[in-house]
Order: C-alpha cells, then structure tokens, then sequence
DNA sequence: GAAACGTGGGG
DNA sequence: TCCCCAAGTTT
C-alpha cells in the first residue's frame, strides 16, 4: 500500500480540534486580539503584511490613538498618517488603508463590509487580508493565507508546490476550505499561523512540542525540513547616489516632497542624484540638478562620508554632501526650508534618517 | 507572472 | 558578512 503522494490522509475533525485546543491554550497576548473591532483588526492585518508581530506593536498602539476610529482615519491629513508610519516600510499600505477607510465611511456608511466580494475591493485588502477580517472580525469560514500557513499545510498535508510563486496560494486556499472549523474560524485560521509563528516554523520547527504532529505527513515522513518548497528571490540592485544636504544662512534645511508614486512615495527627502561611479563630479552634477530640477542655486561644500540602505529591491551607496543655499528659496509646493526641530514633523525615510544623523553629529 | 514596494532582526 | 525572513498587495 502506497502512501498518497499529496495531502488528504489526516482526519480533520480531530486536527480542528487539537489545534484550535492548542490556541485557546498557548496563544500570544497580542493588542489586537483585544476585541473583535473590525477597523482594528484591519489595521493589523494591514501592518502585519510582511512585518513582525515586535515591530507592529508599538506602532498599532501609536496609530489607534491617533486614528482610533474609521471617522479619526478618514479625517486625517495624509501627511499624518504618512508620518505614524514612519519606519514601518511598504508605505503604500497607509495611503491605500487611509483610502479605502474613506470608502468605507462614504460607501458603506462607515461599517467594514462583510462579504468577499464587497471587502476585496477595498484597496490594500488582497485575498489574505479579506480572509483574515471576515474571519477574525466576523466569524465567516473564509481561507486567510499567509506565509505561515503555507509553511505549515506544506508540512502537515506535503504539498510540494512553491510557495514563493503567486500560483500556489490557490492551493492552500483549497485545502484550508476543506480543513476550516465553521463553528470557530476565527481561532482556526489564527491558529494556523500562531503554529507557524511559534511552533512550525521557518527553520528547525519544534516538532516534538507540535499539537497536530500527529496529523502532520512531513513530520511521519521525517522530511518537515524540506518543506516548505521555496525558490529565493534575487539580490536588490545597486545604486550609487549623492545626496545634499542644503542649508540657508539661518542652518534651517532644504527638503522636497518625492512623488506621489513609486518609492516612499509622498515622504520628504534630502534630493538626491544617481550617480555612475563614486566621487565623479558630484558636485558638479549636485548643483546642476538643483539648478535646472529644482530651481535652487547652491554651492556644495564637503561629503559627510556614505550611508547604505538596503531595500527589498534595492541597495543604496549614498554620498551625502552638505551645501550652501546661495539663492533665497522661491515658493515651490515640494520645497521647504525648514529647522532641525520642525523638521522631526515631517514623515522622512529611513535612509534621509541616516544621512541626517550623519549631519547632525558633523554640526 | 515577475517586479516593485521597506525595514529590522536573527541564524 | 550574508541571507532569509515577517500575518502581502499592486502593477
């Protein structure tokens, strides 16, 4: 008799039940889990996108007391927002949750939506996170996946697909319709990725503390530290930039809003170039770019030295130069001079963070 | 379907 | 140092 190659064999009354017992036991006493407000869970949800349960807390704290309601959030100036986010990353999620919070109070008179269809439209609600709020917030046995369910039903059912390919979230969507408790959803699918986060997880998984081990065809197999499948993602471009920090006679600081799109789109930064190799005419090209892009003269002085920042996609070498304004600054919508103690208003990237601490240790 | 989109932590 | 990751979505 041949052992099935995928999924299946486990009996799935039994697996509910061990795991949604192990939940009810063992979970983490996290602020959201707090009550069932469909707009705070829907703010987790959203900075729990690819970032970890330490790092969100603060922020979600932070964030509810600013905005603690769907009116507060929809209300909000967008510079705000932007700036409660600051050094959470992916900052498209606040634009579009800001976004779609003002759909939810002009569209469906300020109550998150309760049906697939009508939740999944909202921007920045993917099929994920729809799954999480209708289950989380309102008990509805929808699929959420997750990088931890993956991991875990790759496990548990040995499904051999890659999971780094868009494609595969189908399948698991699949079977966790298959396995989902219908009396308690909510606890089934945060337990499925609780196991993930605690238990079974990325490297060594702790089988031998696993609930539903004995559900679980890798761990009989022996192979759980094959699983999951997952092609690697490739290494962020390098990009060599000179960036300057500009100064007017009063030590107050130029900075300039990036565009509504892209990268770290609407933050503020200190302009910058790219450039072909290091210490090539900088300063040259600085004061030409600021000359004819920006409508500024300067006079650029010395480099402070470098700063690197890795995104997910990118590497950034910065050379940060500091300058003279030589011009008094005409009225422009993306340009400010502002001081040092203003500018700690403004929503400023990681990177501007570091070339500003290398600035403020040179003065 | 691949690439863009951030950041900080851990092995 | 380097690589992978962490409750994904949009284009």
């Amino acid at each position: 008799m041949n052992q099935p190659e995928i999924t299946g064999n486990i009996n799935i009354e039994q697996f509910r039940e061990d795991l949604i017992a192990w939940f009810r036991a063992e979970q983490r006493d996290l602020p959201w889990r707090a009550d069932q407000d469909p707009y705070k869970i829907w703010v987790s949800e959203i900075m729990l996108q690819q970032t970890r349960v330490d790092t969100v807390i603060p922020y979600y704290h932070r964030f509810l007391e600013l905005f603690p309601t769907i009116d507060a959030l929809a209300e909000a100036d967008e510079d705000k927002v932007l700036k409660a986010w600051e050094g959470l990353g992916y900052y498209s999620r606040a634009r579009n949750l800001q976004s779609a919070v003002r759909e939810v109070r002009d569209k469906y008179n300020g109550v998150v939506p309760d049906s697939p269809k009508e939740i999944s439209k909202l921007k920045g609600v993917g099929p994920y996170t729809a799954g999480a709020i209708l289950s989380i917030a309102y008990g509805i046995p929808e699929p959420a996946v997750d990088g931890n369910v993956m991991r875990v039903l790759s496990r548990i059912l040995l499904i051999r697909e890659d999971i780094a390919k868009p494609a595969s979230r189908k399948i698991f969507e699949e079977a966790v319709r298959r396995l989902i408790s219908h009396e308690s959803p909510s606890d089934f699918n945060q337990a499925l990725m609780e196991l993930g986060a605690l238990i079974c997880t990325p490297t060594s998984p702790s089988c031998l503390l696993c609930p539903v081990r004995e559900h679980c065809i890798a761990f009989h197999e022996g192979v759980q530290a094959q699983l999951p499948v997952k092609s690697k993602k490739k290494k962020p471009k390098q990009v060599l930039l000179a960036a300057a920090i500009v100064e007017d006679q009063d030590g107050r600081i130029l900075i300039r809003r990036r565009p509504a799109e892209g990268l770290l789109a609407n933050f503020w930064e200190f302009p910058s170039i790219e450039i072909q190799r290091p210490y090539a005419n900088d300063r040259e090209a600085l004061e030409r770019f600021y000359r004819e892009e920006l409508g500024v003269k300067v006079a650029i002085d010395e480099s402070l030295g470098q700063i690197q920042h890795i995104f997910s996609h990118l590497d950034w070498n910065v050379t940060v130069y500091v300058a003279q304004l030589a011009k008094p600054l005409e009225d422009k919508e993306n340009l400010r001079l502002v001081s040092l103690p203003e500018l700690a208003g403004f929503a400023l990237p990681v990177p501007h963070q570091k070339m500003l601490s290398l600035y403020s240790v040179k003065i």
